[in-house]
DNA sequence: TTCCAATAGTTGCATGTGCAACTATTGGAA
DNA sequence: TTCCAATAGTTGCACATGCAACTATTGGAA
């Protein structure tokens, strides 16, 4: 008999389990999100909380950080332009890039997001010691160490 | 001065890392399943395994099963079926089921398919020994339990 | 100084997604 | 037996995404 060589344990391997686990996360994060009536998908969140760190970033650079296409950053921005979150400039010094700014509307809104996002996370360690979370994000920086080499466009 | 009480530290937290190292995950499967020529997305490469366990299966059971909306793998099952890759039959006994079936060329491209995922696999685990792995999929599977209960809607 | 390659951002297209409303079918309670 | 609630699947809508082709602008080489 003959072994076969592309044969694959899925249930020990460790991509599947991490794509379901995602899944879950992100599944909680956008319900609750929903509960609360905040007017917002968990992709925006992520930029939110990006330009709360860093304001005026050029979309590139926001692409870049959040790990999107600029195409796809351009239409995030248009929807969070339209609702309201934030408002883009055309650099006076290089018209071609774009700065993004939060408005008001946007810091205030980040500030009503925050107990979400803290409960997510207390959520997601629960019965998770220290030394345990430690360890496990050490070995997701190795594997994301394994793949920043492979990958060209992002 | 108060201390800020919502104030996270995403640094040490888990969700934002397990969110960025599927990305780069997804990327990679995506980005080889394109040089490979082989005409699917990521998402599909879910579901024609899901078949190739267990053909046949009905459309709820298979949107349960890879965690979709049922409207989603409606869609998805559509553009797979456009592809030929799979057929759907309503069920005789229950005229309201729609059993799922790989094609021939379904079969086919689950099996040049695997030797991508098993590349994906292997340059996730790379660097990381099987004692290490057995305890990072232990975590996994405990931050799954913690969402297990809370998430209603799938 | 001119011109062309590189860069930033946008848009068309196809795909994937969740929610809510819809159709068709089933099956059990009255 | 009739009728209605539950279930499976589809569709409209809005959003997110990558790729490739496009426009506008920049900056350096000839």
């Amino acid at each position: 008999m003959k072994k076969d060589v592309n044969a694959i344990d899925f249930e020990s391997a460790i991509a599947p389990w991490l794509g379901k686990t995602v899944k879950l996360v992100d599944y909680y994060l956008q319900e609750s999100l929903n509960e609360n009536n905040l007017n917002l998908t968990k992709e925006q969140v992520i930029v939110l909380k990006r330009l709360h760190d860093h304001d005026g970033m050029n979309q590139n650079e926001l692409a870049f950080l959040t790990l999107r296409n600029k195409s796809s950053l351009t239409r995030l921005l248009s929807n969070m332009e339209k609702s309201g979150y934030i408002t883009r400039n055309q650099s006076a010094i290089d018209k071609r890039l774009k700065h993004v700014y939060l408005t008001e509307l946007g810091k205030d809104i980040f500030l009503k997001i925050r107990p979400v996002l803290k409960k997510v996370m207390t959520t997601t360690e629960q019965g998770i010691s220290k030394q345990e979370k430690e360890q496990f994000i050490r070995t997701l920086k190795k594997i994301q160490h394994n793949f920043n080499s492979k990958i060209e466009s992002i």
